[in-house]
DNA sequence: AGGATATGTTATAATTCCTTACATAATATT
DNA sequence: AATATTATGTAAGGAATTATAACATATCCT
């Protein structure tokens, strides 16, 4: 079983997820509404997330960190993804598309305390047995 | 976070580790009442396994079909812990149990037949987007 | 035969997750 | 400035998953 392939199987509940992205299932939900995800379901149509996912969802908040919105995170994954085929001059993104999220990114730069991803504190999903 | 830390990271609920495992829940709380294995608690008191535990799940699944019993099992995996310490010579299993161990196992190893791990048919983990 | 082992089955309760709808603060547009 | 949009919070109600405990049972052991 390569090393992708077990990146990319749904094995995690989004309890998980939450916990180690610290995002709220209503932000990961509605970035899967907006595409930027698509995790799998259970056959009881519960979500089920791979570490792909998880990734993505750790850059979703990055990019938001740094005061991008979803339309800006749209282009900057669907340009990851053309990257990955391959094809730098296929990149269509008209100026004003370019225009408009630097616009957004300048205004908003700096109006953003970079709360930064805090990498410890795994503990929490631990549960030592006390006693 | 280093890739042990990660395999030993509890992330996956049972239901995953029954279709990873082919175990059924039954089995996998036996194998944990008789600390086979030792799965985290979420915040409501559900399991969650690691990599490491699916591994070891994997394992007994293995020795069970070998015909070696829940006794034989805590001991071999006793004497795996031991070896990771590195201390051969500390391994204290008396002949008696050595024995018995050798002799469960060549009564029944014939006994069974070996469903051998189903490598394959990780697609019923996902669920492709009908439509 | 009688006891132990490993697992199935069932019942009941608690937890987690889903969808949908409405609320709201911040930001963008007109 | 007024209005619309965005991103997220929150609540309700239902469905799915899991927990523990108890009893059942087939196989193996003595």
């Amino acid at each position: 079983m390569s090393r992708e392939f077990r990146r990319a199987m749904p094995l995690l509940p989004i309890s998980m997820v939450m916990g180690l992205t610290e995002l709220t299932a209503r932000q990961i939900r509605y970035y899967e509404e907006h595409e930027l995800i698509e995790p799998a379901r259970s056959e009881g149509n519960r979500r089920m997330f791979s570490l792909d996912d998880v990734d993505a969802l750790l850059e979703i908040r990055e990019l938001l960190d740094q005061g991008i919105n979803m339309a800006g995170i749209k282009k900057v994954f669907d340009m990851r993804k053309r990257n990955d085929v391959r094809s730098y001059d296929a990149i269509a993104i008209s100026d004003a598309e370019l225009r408009a999220i630097l616009r957004e990114e300048m205004q908003q730069a700096q109006s953003m305390q970079k709360t930064s991803l805090r990498q410890g504190d795994l503990s929490r999903f631990f549960q030592v047995k006390s006693e």
